[in-house]
DNA sequence: CTTACTGCAAATCATTTGCATCCCT
DNA sequence: AGGGATGCAAATGATTTGCAGTAAG
């Protein structure tokens, strides 16, 4: 797997996924292809819903299982993360071209705020490891509200 | 490392709990009561399904329904925290008498190790404030895999 | 040609809600 | 008493699966 660059361009990133998939012996089809250019086509975390809806507007032919089935595969293959905030449905991110990164998640505006940090990632690994694990994937989620107003910051 | 104030008892976490929900106006039931004892009981992780059958070992006559309205009123009395792992159902947690902690999951077994670590709070807090934000809540999950184990994933 | 992929509809599964009744306060 | 709380059963909503037809390789 080549390092990760950050100026890929969508058009880019859909050829790499394609590519990725079809190296795993899947076969490409307009449903995926539909699919692919709809996720790549946003910086925003998206629903399996809103993807869909996103892909009908490429090929109206998109199923909502065709999305699922489609969202295992990019997931299994590490090309897309999955999340699940709060109660909500899941959501959905390509990570080409991004290095992970956590997410700070206003929860006055719903906001959600990306940031990426070495020390961080070091310290979570250094408890892996000290626990005898080793990390696969991490998450780190900050609930948070802005400190405009009347707030003393601490 | 040791959680701040793990002294409590069971009976006392409940006690405390009770009382915090009733001066919320809250009225205090035989299947409450059945359930924060079961919640209290454990310091494991609950799912819903899982609690409501340690609850109905104290009360048989508690409901599922009775379970889920109870899990919200302690959640929006931040008495317990509610996450929703992966794909799974929600695991809820009483949050009386333990710092905050972090989750390292290990995902060959499915077991779940917790930590806590004041340098991974601090480093939490500064990016937060970095972006103008003040963290009410934060969650943080490793997904790892057990070094000694021969591990071919990619 | 072969069989993976698709849409549709029906099936799941956790969680929520309507409602008549119950029982804390 | 009176209104919140309960259990039951049915509703929900996201996600999954069975199946027969379709299309990628």
């Amino acid at each position: 797997m080549e390092a990760p660059d950050s100026s890929m361009t969508p058009q880019t990133k859909a050829r790499t996924i394609e590519q990725a998939l079809r190296k795993r012996g899947v076969r490409w089809t307009n449903q995926r292809q539909a699919i692919i250019e709809a996720l790549v086509g946003t910086d925003r975390h998206l629903t399996a819903e809103e993807l869909l809806a996103e892909a009908r507007e490429v090929d109206p032919s998109v199923s909502a299982p065709t999305v699922y089935r489609t969202l295992h595969l990019l997931v299994e293959a590490s090309l897309v993360s999955k999340r699940v905030f709060q109660g909500d449905s899941a959501c959905y991110e390509v990570l080409l071209g991004k290095g992970h990164h956590h997410h700070l998640i206003d929860v006055e505006n719903g906001n959600i705020i990306e940031f990426t940090d070495e020390a961080l990632d070091a310290l979570l690994d250094k408890f892996a490891a000290q626990h005898g694990y080793r990390i696969a994937c991490h998450k780190v989620e900050l609930f948070a509200v802005p400190i405009d107003k009347k707030d003393t910051s601490s």
